[in-house]
DNA sequence: ACACAAGTCCTACTCAGGTAGTAGAACTCC
DNA sequence: GGAGTTCTACTACCTGAGTAGGACTTGTGT
């Protein structure tokens, strides 16, 4: 039951590159970080490395190349990362957490337009539930 | 400008507790946590004085007692740390990460009835910006 | 006056993230 | 087939969080 998957900053970054492409050498990695700050080819290597070691991604061999990918779910990624803050930050209160998202971001009419969507659904769904 | 506060988990913990309280000695501090899990008294200490080398505590003495107090605001904290996290998580789509905060906790009824006030909320603050 | 509990200070260590150099294998291209 | 390129593997180092032990200090109660 792998419950909580946290993320350092960099991992995240990595995860996001596999996730986005379902797998990845160590160059597409690295070129796909580059805008962010360019990191020599052999950091990114030696992090996935590390990220193997830790299960969060696999690698396949092509060649003499490894093929990465990730080990980890999407979603249970962010839902786990955005559930813990949430409880670190404000004990869990959603509300509270959605209120400084909304202040902190500028969030266009539309955004807002599709939250009340999203809550209406959710309201159906706990509806349902009952 | 103060932009981006990140804080680790057990300094989040300790600036919460003393944000509750305005501010705490280290005795009070780590009694605070204990539920949390055990820390000696020195860890908390040694915690509090890195903190403040960082500027994220201050102090006064009080004879031969530390009494710490945050230096930085709780909102502008909560803001910067929920609008990183959904930077790196969802590239600020704030629709996403709601959407992912409402999966991964239990919502109640009331929780969305709140959100939906707090979202006419925002919606008419937006409208008085044009 | 003095012991002592409570406090600070100093020090040190572990662990993980992050960063990168270097060596050597293997492929590319002329 | 040798020069240069690309790749992995190994090693090393720095930093900051987290954890705590031990030495020293001091206010307070008897």
């Amino acid at each position: 039951m792998s419950r909580n998957h946290q993320l350092a900053r960099l991992q995240l970054a990595i995860m996001q590159v596999l996730w986005d492409r379902g797998e990845a050498t160590v160059a597409e990695v690295r070129d796909a970080l580059e805008d962010d700050r360019p990191l020599a080819y052999t950091t990114v290597a030696t992090m996935l490395t590390k990220m193997e070691r830790n299960g969060q991604v696999a690698h396949r061999t092509e060649g003499r190349v490894h093929v990465y990918r990730p080990a980890l779910h999407r979603e249970r990624v962010s839902q786990s990362m955005v559930a813990d803050l949430a409880g670190r930050l404000f004990d869990g209160n959603v509300t509270e957490m959605v209120s400084h998202l909304l202040d902190g971001c500028d969030v266009s009419t539309e955004e807002l337009a599709r939250l009340k969507t999203l809550i209406r659904q959710k309201e159906r769904e706990v509806k349902d539930d009952d």
